[in-house]
DNA sequence: CGCCCGTCCTGTCCGC
DNA sequence: TGCGGACAGGACGGGC
């Protein structure tokens, strides 16, 4: 689930549930979501501290405590932040409660355990961890946006879904974008006209921040997003069949009719008259 | 460098 | 009803 805008919710919830609170246990329910550090060594550094403000880049969320250790989460697939009551009972995926000095808690929960926490002993550590990101998705101006595409080979989609390149948009989140641009999927990311790169900049800046105030990507039925789960997805716009492909091992759909290819490119439309 | 694949995990759904 | 396999909104490392 969780891309850029699943993770500013978290950022939100730790803010509004962890802000300024002390840390008085913590509870390491499945130490498979440690990356990096032991529950013993989780306990010792974060029982006692008090949060900071919390913040986020790309799908990573980080939040420093006052004593120089930071938390830094990453939510895989299927991982949430959640603000609980002490006295509710456990979520059977809940993996790490750490509860708070006003008896609230909070929980790391995640089914699939592809990521986890990382404990980071001062921000440079942490600028290590998150060495290998490029700019956030909703911090990129429209030239960094074009140098960035310009910078890359290859599908536009590889290149929004690449953390390295652009950092925050996941599988829907690069689908709807292009979509809502009109910019079929395969295009090669540095072959975009101008017009095609602020499309893309525009659309971007408008999907995410409708996900962010929905703390996710919204499953509504104009939005690509929404159709993805009908046995037979139909475009929102011209209710035509949409295309499903695999781009770097995720399914991807497309509008055939709206994303339109390159000039040229539907030069083999029709087989067997060219030759 | 770009791209494909397997792997890390768990849960669900589909077909036999 | 049971079981194997594919697949799910992510990321990483290896290999070509």
């Amino acid at each position: 689930m969780p891309e850029l805008p699943d993770v500013e919710g978290f950022r939100e919830v730790l803010s509004s549930c962890g802000g300024g609170r002390r840390v008085t246990n913590v509870e390491v329910r499945d130490p498979g979501v440690l990356r990096g550090v032991t529950v013993r060594r989780l306990r010792n550094e974060v029982v006692g501290e008090r949060f900071g403000e919390p913040r986020r880049h790309g799908k990573w969320l980080i939040a420093p405590m006052d004593d120089g250790p930071v938390l830094v989460w990453h939510f895989g697939m299927t991982g949430a932040l959640v603000c609980a009551c002490a006295d509710e009972p456990p979520d059977p995926h809940d993996r790490v409660v750490l509860t708070l000095d006003d008896e609230r808690q909070l929980r790391y929960r995640d089914q699939r355990k592809l990521q986890g926490v990382q404990l980071a002993g001062n921000e440079a550590a942490v600028g290590h961890i998150l060495a290998d990101l490029g700019p956030d998705a909703l911090a990129v101006s429209g030239e960094d946006f074009r140098r960035l595409l310009d910078g890359r080979r290859g599908a536009v989609k590889n290149v929004l879904m690449d953390q390295s390149a652009l950092a925050g948009l996941g599988n829907l989140l690069s689908d709807e974008i292009l979509w809502r641009a009109g910019v079929a999927p395969d295009r090669a990311a540095r072959e975009l006209s101008a017009a095609e790169v602020r499309e893309l900049h525009t659309a971007m800046r408008r999907v995410l921040a409708s996900s962010v105030r929905a703390a996710r990507v919204p499953p509504r039925r104009s939005w690509l997003t929404g159709r993805r789960d009908d046995p037979d997805p139909r475009c929102p716009r011209c209710e035509g069949r949409l295309r499903s492909r695999r781009f770097s091992g995720r399914r991807t759909l497309w509008c055939p009719r709206c994303q339109s290819r390159p000039p040229g490119a539907d030069r083999d439309v029709h087989p067997g008259k060219g030759g």
